[in-house]
DNA sequence: TTGAAAGCGCTACCAA
DNA sequence: TTGGTAGCGCTTTCAA
């Protein structure tokens, strides 16, 4: 078995409170006790038993974070930067990944919830907001990325109204006329970037068309197919579309590959903007136009806030933190 | 406070002992108190304290993951893997990034080993066997990707000296004379990669030159960067090389960059493979030909491992399960 | 079938 | 400055 305070105790003559006020630098220990005990400690290789503190002081020093899914890029780097952060304050990270299932999540936050995490930080994949008021009682708990209108939480995110707008505006400055739209899912980044495209093309005086947006369900896992048959689709309209904004960078990659298959330019004749701002999306085989999220600042800001809450004495009211989504333009909206 | 077995054993008239079995599934419990039992922990949301669990049992249902990267997204995929395949079971995932940096690396898994994990899966960022005795002794742990050779532990990757090799075949059988490597770090991947390039040169009657080897510190952090300066090294080496067999992706991918920029052409002038085969290597300005390494499955792998040495009554000898590397082909490397 | 007692390794509190 | 006692929420053991 492990080493314990008991061992430490015993073989110095001491007692366990002693031991344990050194491990934790309490003041009131003489200096040559003090020292002997950091030497028995060292010398055995110590470690405090952090299950057996977290019992006593209700402090598990743990924070979870539940994502769609960990491959994706954005929730990657999100997931890096708040490790980053909160373990430089002693937390570790519990990961866990829902796969855009509202059932597995559930249980996940269920089982999460069993760990005594001292906060949890959710995109969630739902688009309801019910089963949440219990997290709500009692955990510190930050939504990201993805925000549930009607609950009252932390929420840490860009503004993707704003994100569908600044593309689409984009798309209609250098030129575009008829603009589709691959659009997410029923959640609040999929209605919003899609709201923001639509009121932008009327505020210009475009025709907003049922038939240049596409809906598909598995969007966020299966991005480059769904995106290169929903290109296809939209290369089937009449008159074809001479622009498209879709709603992540996966999407439009797989956009990328249906309009080269079809033996068309882009931008020359279909100009394309994603949303995400991918690392690679540089050295893609047209260079993708796209919106960045700010993935690194959300990972980070989640986790500042998140050690705020934990420290707070009293809860303060949640807020939500909005973030301003940036153009980043290259080759695939880059006309002459 | 959250509700303990105490309430509800207050509220309904029976011992604690009672709804700990009835919550663990223990046979002797009468039908109707498991019934009771059952309907008021339902009644107040009720979730057992694994915390507390732990202290007695000795278990945490906690693994961790130890990568230099977690952005990279071959850790990405062995964190997904690995996080979906012990979900089913219970247990949860704890990832830490070692940002490669061994004593940065070594606090995390000290870290780790307070919280008393079940078992730990480390793509170790060093280059010796320091400090790995403490590990050994009592801990279930998984080395992945990274070997450490002389250290007796459980191992899961690649036969990293037959990518080398496979890789380096593949642009002799296309055709290339001059093969120049952009090598990785002197850990395992890093060197049997290298010497498989070697070897293959030399066995087929190519010339090794030292001067067509460039190595790089940061090749796994910086890889674009670096890539693309190691590439336009490789320009001016005289002659220049025809091919060129990248450590990783991300550096192969700044490779290309640095081969366009210079007006030559892929795979005409210079061919190019790198190691990883990564999701978007398809997507790329020159869709990318790759070593696979099987990411997905050493996660798993790795998850079945370590599940099977938990619940292993004495612990068996350490192995290695090598996985073979494979060839795909794409553009970098089509030549007619 | 049920439960009383002991204890997991630690910290909080208060007395010496 | 040091340590005894109690207790965190649970499981284990064994007696009723």
């Amino acid at each position: 078995m492990a080493t314990r305070m008991k061992d430490i105790a015993n073989d110095l003559g001491l007692s366990v409170v002693t031991i344990s006020k050194v491990l934790r630098n309490h003041p009131d220990v003489g200096e040559e006790t003090r020292e002997r005990v950091l030497r028995r400690v060292k010398e055995l290789n110590y470690q405090p038993n952090i299950l057996a503190r977290s019992l006593v002081t209700g402090r598990s020093y743990l924070v979870g974070l539940v994502v769609p899914d960990l491959l994706h890029p954005f929730f990657a780097e999100v997931a890096k930067a708040l490790s980053t952060a909160i373990q430089s304050k002693g937390y570790s990270l519990i990961v866990s990944s829902s796969e855009e299932d509202p059932e597995l999540e559930q249980r996940e936050i269920r089982q999460l919830q069993a760990r005594r995490l001292d906060a949890m930080v959710i995109a969630s994949t739902r688009t309801g907001i019910a089963d949440f008021d219990q997290l709500q009682k009692e955990e510190v708990f930050v939504l990201i990325d993805r925000d549930l209108p009607g609950l009252a939480a932390n929420y840490i995110g860009i503004d993707d109204e704003a994100a569908g707008r600044i593309a689409t505006k984009h798309l209609i400055d250098i030129g575009c006329r008829r603009i589709a739209h691959i659009r997410g899912r029923e959640n609040s980044t999929g209605v919003r970037r899609f709201d923001g495209y639509r009121k932008t093309l009327i505020a210009n005086g475009l025709e907003y068309r049922d038939e240049y947006v596409i809906a598909r369900s598995r969007v966020d896992t299966q991005s480059l197919e769904q995106g290169a048959e929903a290109m296809r689709l939209l290369l089937h309209r009449n008159p074809r579309p001479d622009g498209v904004f879709c709603y992540n960078d996966p999407l439009a990659i797989g956009a990328i590959r249906s309009i080269m298959d079809a033996g068309l330019r882009i931008p020359e004749d279909i100009a394309l903007i994603g949303c995400g701002n991918l690392h690679y999306d540089d050295c893609l085989r047209v260079p993708l136009s796209s919106i960045d999220q700010h993935s690194q600042q959300i990972g980070q800001r989640a986790a500042e806030l998140v050690l705020s809450l934990i420290e707070a004495k009293q809860r303060p009211l949640p807020r939500s933190y909005i973030l301003n989504p940036e153009l980043v333009v290259r080759a695939s909206t880059r006309r002459l």
